[in-house]
DNA sequence: GGGGCTCCTCAGCCCGCCTTCAGGGTGGGG
DNA sequence: CCCCACCCTGAAGGCGGGCTGAGGAGCCCC
């Protein structure tokens, strides 16, 4: 088992490396995010520990980058912090899990191993409809590869009729689906929420991916 | 994505429901086993967070009631044991999932996550007559392979049509079942439904699937 | 505190769908 | 052969579902 520390703390990094070997894990270290990044695009880890507080690029950004890159090994993410913040963001970022400092060396290595244990599983769910792909999790959203900028209620809709591609979805259904079911507002705002949506994810593509069923809801197609 | 979390404590309860939120979920919140499989029932989740430590109904009661009642909304359990017991009992309750706490709330999203992409979709129930195909859920119809655009009104009275397909259905009959039973209008709708329907289904194609039995009402045929 | 962003509301408009209606065609029984 | 019931057909109008643009409230970050 391979595993990459990304810390730029000397001590905590050493200590981090003589532990983990100690529990059989071949160690590299990377004292900083550039370093980090590169390592880990070059090298397969099996698991990467990521400090966030990096000089030069922290680690979220390490963590998106290397989302991007396709590059999907589990990613542990380590933090001093303790807001929620940083447990959303690190999600945002594509991290599988995270450790709060300081933390016991058992933890960190039940966690290494259970994120070992799920194996390949961290690659991202990403639905395809066509060539308008959906990373719910990642909260993105591309035609073809144009990345969409969409905001979370926007997402939010588009996952539900991706969900559901091919069939027809009742506008009452994505109301009580996206918004909570207190929500006693105007009902048209689906309607507003799908405009929306083909504005960013239709038109400038010249698309028609969703279709109004008159008197049933919408519905999305792959719109070839 | 609408998430039931049945929760008595209400700590955890709360912080659950503020975690999924900030992740996108519409989040209802259960205090107990019988409200929980109450609300189950009574409202399309797309997944169940379910504590196992409940006051009155027990998780496991209240994930063997769901499935009887023939709810398969995917159900992940909360544990604080740490047992095997627990995952198998989970397991042939019919849970799809399980998780020890205390747990992270990355892992719990992503197992949530793991869980939706599961989800199976609807299964189409397409009706076939001769080559003519209608999806009433989809509210789509096709000829061959050529797909037919109706109004909500046509496809309902084709579907009555093509559910008693062979049959001589009366145009009494029709009105009853694709209008209101309290319709007071001109029963001579049924016949402009019909000729908007062979306009559409037949003409197009030199077919003759709709056929008038004189007197007695119309009867669909498969027209080979 | 202000600018930008997101979310939501609201009212007006438009088009497509539903329905009605009147007139013409057709077939069967006497 | 004639008549009447039954069915077909084309046109027209009203209405309501869905679309659209503007704008305001709340929020966050600068």
């Amino acid at each position: 088992m391979r595993v990459l520390v990304v810390e730029d703390e000397e001590a905590l990094a050493a200590s981090l490396a003589r532990g983990l070997e100690a529990d059989g894990f071949a160690v590299d270290v990377a004292h900083d995010g550039v370093d980090g990044l590169w390592r880990a695009q070059e090298v397969a880890y099996d698991v990467i520990v990521l400090d966030l507080m990096l000089p030069g690029m922290n680690g979220f950004q390490v963590c998106r980058r290397l989302r991007e890159a396709e590059v999907w090994t589990p990613i542990l993410i380590l933090t001093a912090k303790d807001g929620e913040l940083d447990e959303t963001e690190a999600l945002d970022t594509g991290a599988d899990d995270y450790l709060t400092k300081p933390f016991s060396h058992l933890v960190l290595v039940a966690r290494l191993r259970a994120l070992l244990r799920r194996g390949a599983p961290a690659r991202p769910a990403v639905i395809e409809v066509g060539d308008l792909r959906l990373d719910p999790a990642g909260r993105r959203c591309w035609r073809g590869d144009v990345e969409i900028t969409l905001t979370a209620r926007e997402l939010s809709v588009l996952e539900h009729l991706v969900r559901h591609a091919g069939q027809v979805v009742s506008k009452r259904e994505i109301l009580d689906h996206v918004w909570d079911d207190d929500f006693e507002g105007d009902p048209n705002i689906v309607e507003v929420y799908v405009r929306y949506l083909r504005k960013k994810v239709d038109i400038p593509f010249g698309r028609a991916s969703i279709e109004t069923v008159r008197g049933s809801g919408y519905r999305l197609v792959a719109d070839g």
